[in-house]
DNA sequence: TACCATTTTCAATATTTTCTGAAACTTTAA
DNA sequence: TTAAAGTTTCAGAAAATATTGAAAATGGTA
């Protein structure tokens, strides 16, 4: 396969990926068109690589950078700026999960802390269904809040080894 | 708190939840509501309580047995069909972890896997970081794979025990 | 200061996604 | 059969989201 083909491919599909993740298609082209260029781009080449506005790349790569997948670079002597993303995979998975975790997970925990305790007969069978499926998401969350934490802590090689050496 | 409350309050935020990871709102209601509720409901109640149409509640809870989260249920004697979900929290996490690793993990390595091979001249530094980024991505996928494979067989003492144990 | 290059903002517009509601269909029973 | 009770479908309407593009803001330079 070309290279020209191959990129417009992962681009598109990377795209696609994201908005079925809940993630705006545009974001999830943009980070991957970085994450295949081997230097800094500027608006005016991610406009043009991808067929968007400015408004639009202005925008998302924004976003990108609060999520801390890509940051802005600039060159001395040039008022011009430039775009990179991290290489490392595994960085950047991480990152994603960090950003996640405090953005959606943290106050989805901080919210069933507040429902778990409700007024009335404890032996009430809608109470009681609803305290216990309420205490069964908080355990599963307060778990995955501990599994993610020591993903992010980790080393790749150390976790993915360690992790998958279960198996055995 | 009050039940009544509580159980708006934790449907509307299952489904805002929803909503953040590509899944519609309406299909993450109803399935926060089915959880809760210790009985089989039907469709008009599932109406009623959510305040949305027929046709709505219909198309959702068809989406939601195709993802394994729902099932539904005949009294005899009656005509009328009943919903429940799973109310095993970690049966569901399992159950949702299979699907999307089958209807996204899976095409995404596959695709990568065709883009690996790039003709053209190794050394070309274009060439290089998109091939090492697919790569990158694949070895990842390749690791997520694994991961979740030992997380859907596994029972949630074993896997959460174990693995959370590498801490210490 | 004025000027140019560049970035940022945001109202208007376009696109995508979801929801409704009524008609068509199915099932059961008399 | 026919009817009643329930389910399914889907075209069109509504709502939610994303995108554009031009004006305003910013930064650098002479």
């Amino acid at each position: 396969m070309k290279l020209t083909e191959a990129k417009q491919q992962f681009i598109s599909s990377w795209g696609a990926f994201g908005t079925q993740w809940g993630i705006n298609r545009t974001m999830a082209q943009i980070h991957a068109l970085l994450l295949i260029s081997p230097d800094a781009l500027t608006q005016d080449e991610i406009m043009e690589q991808l067929s968007i506005s400015r408004g639009n790349v202005n925008m998302n790569i924004r976003d990108l950078i609060g999520w801390g997948l890509v940051e802005r670079q600039t060159v001395s002597g040039e008022r011009k700026e430039y775009f990179t993303a991290d290489k490392d995979i595994w960085k950047v998975a991480t990152q994603i999960i960090k950003e996640r975790k405090k953005r959606e997970l943290d106050p989805m925990m901080k919210l069933l802390g507040q429902l778990e305790n409700i007024e009335g007969d404890k032996k009430d069978k809608d109470i009681k269904q609803f305290t216990e499926t309420i205490k069964g998401i908080k355990k599963l969350g307060g778990n995955a809040d501990r599994l993610l934490d020591l993903m992010i802590k980790a080393e790749e090689n150390w976790f993915m080894g360690s992790v998958l050496k279960i198996f055995k």
